[in-house]
DNA sequence: GCGAGTTTGTGCACCTGTTCACAAGCGACG
DNA sequence: CGTCGCTTGTGAACAGGTGCACAAACTCGC
């Protein structure tokens, strides 16, 4: 019976931050620096996990993660846990990023200011559109994909958001790929095929609207799921083949 | 000091589908839809998973708690699947979406073909601005906010779309609950505080880079962690197709 | 009609993440 | 200086999701 451990590593878990802690820290972060513009010195784990939407017991777990930055009896001081969740999550760096596709999306994204108040910097504005070359937004000019592997050279970017057709997705992040890039953003709705070791996020708006459709649905229809007199389509047409 | 009550969301599945299978439902969906659209009639589990990125085992179980809709020995067939995950998701019903705030994210919502070839027809385009007022978005004229409750009726529109600034978002996601939304789809960077009963789903495109950046960052600490595995995590390969 | 080859559906063990409950630690106050 | 109240940090139980392996079931070829 050939059942090795199999010793298969699914998720990362060597840095000792679980990847659920990790996504929820930039909520903490983001709760912590809008509490530092208060000047709110001190915030308790209840009060900063009800403004972050999670248990308070979640909340100290999680940060138990980084290092014991609380006090007792008294909570955690604020600016210094935003010193070290952004320590944490790499933010303390500088991070170039490229955008590529400037359509609707890749208008948003440029001018979005999330991303420059948490340290990432856009470096590159491209689109294959040669049309749109030289346009400049957000104070960037935007140039063509062939210039792709230049610029992603010359910024020394490692994080490449696309926002292109689905169509070009693929193409583009190879390309990415091909000169370095490491982490990738896909909004084009398609799973992406990358080599081991490139990191893949996507952000899909349409399934989550069908994530919300199908809670709807089950609060319209009530706890009643019968799917009894169901296929009233003829759908089922395994033409021979 | 004000500190929003934020609604834990329990996340009862009542439906016997679980919560995971639930979002990884869309992306079959899109997949199968695909090969539909290449005339492909039958498809296996394990053809299928590789495309969606997924190992098959788990693949199949997901369609499992729709029902049988398999055939051993072939797959399945490829229309079917797809009407059976639309009717599960509740796409076969239609949903009426409403977008509040129109700036270049709305815009770029307002235009995404995404929406409208799942099913979900925007209602209402919805911005405060007054000079916004009148201007007509992918055929459809954008209204003021004073408007909102009146075009929620009219509509009868269950989900709302929120890509307002964050400070606009909690009055505007309360206004939204007020007159009957139960589903919110929340863009805004900021926590929602919700009645039970509201489903929140947030998408938060600064959130999604900081998670990258602290893989980034690991990956350039080196992860010389041991010398006999030290595989970079990475995201599983699916075949390209 | 029957065996060979496929592919689904699923029981089971593992593992990650969540929740509970409480001891340890810190400040305040008398 | 001791005691008391408050909050953190964490061990342990619990829940949910994942991956493996295999029996059941179907098609195809003969």
């Amino acid at each position: 019976m050939p059942v090795p451990r199999a010793a298969a590593s699914p998720r990362s878990s060597r840095t000792g931050i679980p990847d659920a802690t990790v996504a929820r820290l930039p909520v903490y972060l983001r709760v912590l620096t809008a509490l530092a513009e208060n000047k709110v010195l001190t915030v308790s784990s209840e009060a900063l996990a009800s403004a972050a939407g999670v248990g308070s017991a979640k909340l100290r777990k999680d940060l138990s993660h980084l290092g014991s930055y609380g006090t007792r009896g008294v909570g955690y001081d604020v600016e210094y846990l935003v010193y070290q969740i952004s320590r944490a999550l790499g933010l303390t760096q500088h991070y170039p990023v490229a955008i590529i596709g400037v359509g609707n999306l890749g208008h948003a994204l440029a001018n979005y200011a999330g991303f420059a108040t948490r340290g990432f910097q856009i470096a590159a504005l491209i689109d294959a559109d040669p049309k749109r070359s030289g346009e400049v937004i957000a104070g960037l000019e935007v140039r063509h994909l062939d210039e792709l592997e230049a610029l992603v050279k010359e910024h020394e970017i490692s994080i490449g958001v696309i926002a292109t057709p689905a169509s070009a997705a693929q193409e583009v992040c190879d390309r990415l790929v091909a000169c370095g890039v490491t982490s990738v953003l896909n909004f084009a709705p398609i799973v992406l095929a990358v080599p081991e070791g490139v990191d893949v996020r996507k952000v899909d708006l349409s399934i989550e609207l069908q994530i919300l459709a199908f809670h709807e649905q089950r609060k319209a229809a009530g706890v009643d799921g019968e799917p009894g007199g169901a296929v009233p389509d003829g759908v089922r047409t395994p033409a021979a083949s």
